[in-house]
RNA sequence: GGCCCGUUAGUCAAGUGGUCUAAGACACCGGCCUUUCACGCCGGUAACAGGGGUUCGAAUCCCCUACGGGUCACCA
């Protein structure tokens, strides 16, 4: 096979949500395995609705997720610009030629028009097609309608007869009678390309050999195939993916909660993990492992495992995996990305002193284990950044208002405040010297030790717990709880 | 509505005519470990949409029905 071009061209008129992530990952890990190009293009015609914003939101996506492009926006390539909007000489330069061939013409009915006549056919029960009239306009007609002041559109002549067969890679041949497709439009009247043509144009022109995307496009293929053959250029392989579906099986919205890229990044989700949870939805490895390095990803990575039917994507899967790479990572890149969620929740400063860096590293040490993203670790660790946290209601009720739980916690403190070095060998046998001396069970002095020192029943490992707190604040909360639990005896 | 695609457990998903009394993962439910929570380990519940064919034999091939999705724009 020739050298493998494939491209993933997004519109800028919104952010990057996880299906299209899903076909820029898929692009990208098809052009990684096999030594090809991936080159990303901004499909941005429709000048109403592109954004600048949104492109950057995009790259900025790609780039957090780890695909990079080797053509496109900001790293260039031979066959630049790769923003349609910046390109609008090629689509006039192939437009004209299709015009002088014959096999496209110059349409005069108004949009207005068009939705009229769509209307009315609906209402009939027809199908809502164009129906050609501007196909056999004579000179006289056109510059008659011109002199009105009409700005044409330029179409596109299908056959009436026989018909279109998509070869997709993985189903197979799909025909569509040509009939059903009518002369689309492939130049507004504005001068600007349609979708259907402008993509055709710079994939030809970009060399594009593998088109991969969304099932949605499906429908819209044989038009292009047709666009292809006009221009006379070669098929590329069509690919077409199964869709992403939110969870009620409806097609992805924002009423569907997080469904960007961005939003799972702001949720403290790893882009490992959403590469490799989104890798999961419609491809499947061979052996069983599916906690899969994006590097790893593109060793197995193969169009043939790539399923056709739609999938609903489930959060939870996701979190169990983004927990999963919360623990494999570097400790100091977790800190260094779970920094944010701590200044968000205003736990840290703009600006980390080095000793405070030295504590938080211990604090995601020991929190990472039990939580399964970045947010949850800004959650669970609150605690070790503010004195002044509140004990947990059902805790209290459980361990604070036991017989004998103040001296209990009293006797500890002292017990701890004796101790010349303070780690977690001796703060442990501290405690259960003191729980064999005094004949209660470890558990006794343990909980509510914990509800004292965090408010909470649960937690990382108590000695850890302390010994990150050190032994000051240890014994200052601890008699702030038994102050607390005389103060509840007493009212 | 026309056209197109799809349908294996709650979700992802393996399976390409016999090895399927249908894998694995998440979730869920038990148990072990344990100072809590989580991790980890062990075990369990749970699926071939329905109906007709073809075949010695069908989750796998064909047809019909149902359901789901996509598309029918001077959006991409």
């Amino acid at each position: 096979m020739n050298h493998i071009r494939v491209r993933f061209a997004p519109s800028p008129t919104g952010n990057l949500h996880i299906g299209g992530a899903r076909t820029a990952l898929f692009n990208w890990l098809f052009a990684r395995h096999n030594g090809g190009t991936f080159i990303l293009r901004i499909d941005d015609t429709d000048f109403a609705r592109s954004m600048e914003e949104s492109k950057r939101g995009i790259l900025s996506a790609l780039r957090w997720l780890g695909l990079d492009w080797d053509e496109g926006p900001e790293v260039g390539g031979p066959h630049a610009p790769y923003a349609q909007s910046e390109r609008l000489p090629l689509y006039e330069k192939a437009a004209r030629e299709l015009v002088e061939k014959g096999l496209a013409y110059p349409c005069y009915c108004t949009p207005e028009e068009l939705a009229e006549r769509r209307k009315q056919a609906m209402e009939e029960g027809r199908a809502p097609r164009y129906d050609g009239r501007c196909r056999h306009l004579s000179q006289q007609e056109r510059i008659k309608l011109e002199q009105e002041g009409r700005r044409p559109a330029l179409r596109l002549r299908i056959p009436d007869t026989g018909e279109t067969v998509v070869h997709d890679f993985f189903r197979g041949g799909v025909a569509f009678a040509n009939e059903v497709l009518d002369d689309f439009i492939i130049v507004k009247s504005n001068g600007i390309p349609a979708y259907n043509f402008a993509s055709v144009v710079d994939d030809a022109e970009m060399q594009i050999t593998h088109i991969i995307r969304a099932e949605e496009h499906l429908s819209n293929t044989p038009r292009q195939i047709l666009v292809f053959q006009a221009l006379e250029k070669p098929l590329p392989v069509f690919a077409h993916v199964p869709m992403i579906l939110a969870p009620d099986r409806s097609k992805l919205s924002k009423r569907h909660g997080a469904t960007s890229v961005e939003e799972f990044r702001d949720q403290g989700y790893l882009p490992d993990a959403l590469i490799n949870y989104l890798a999961l939805l419609g491809w499947s490895p061979e052996g069983e492992e599916e906690i899969l390095s994006l590097s790893e990803l593109v060793r197995q990575f193969s169009l043939e495992r790539v399923g056709k039917t739609a999938a609903i994507y489930d959060t939870k899967k996701l979190t169990w995996i983004n927990g999963h790479y919360l623990n494999e990572i570097d400790l100091d890149r977790a800190v260094e990305l779970a920094i944010p969620f701590l200044q968000k929740k205003g736990l840290v400063p703009e600006e980390i002193p080095e000793d405070l860096m030295v504590y938080i590293r211990k604090v995601v040490e020991v929190v990472r284990t039990r939580v399964k993203t970045l947010a949850e670790i800004a959650d669970a660790s609150d605690y070790f950044f503010d004195d002044d946290f509140t004990y947990e209601e059902k805790g209290v009720k459980k361990h604070f208002q036991k017989e004998g739980v103040a001296s209990l916690l009293q006797a500890a403190g002292q017990r701890l405040a004796g101790l010349e070095t303070f780690d977690l060998e001796t703060t442990e046998e501290a405690y259960r010297n003191l729980s064999e001396e005094l004949g209660v069970k470890a558990g006794d002095i343990i909980h509510p030790t914990r509800l004292a020192l965090s408010g909470r029943t649960m937690g990382p490992g108590l000695f850890d717990i302390m010994v990150i707190l050190g032994k000051e604040r240890t014994l200052e909360r601890l008699e702030r709880a038994v102050k607390y639990i005389r103060n509840l005896q007493s009212s």
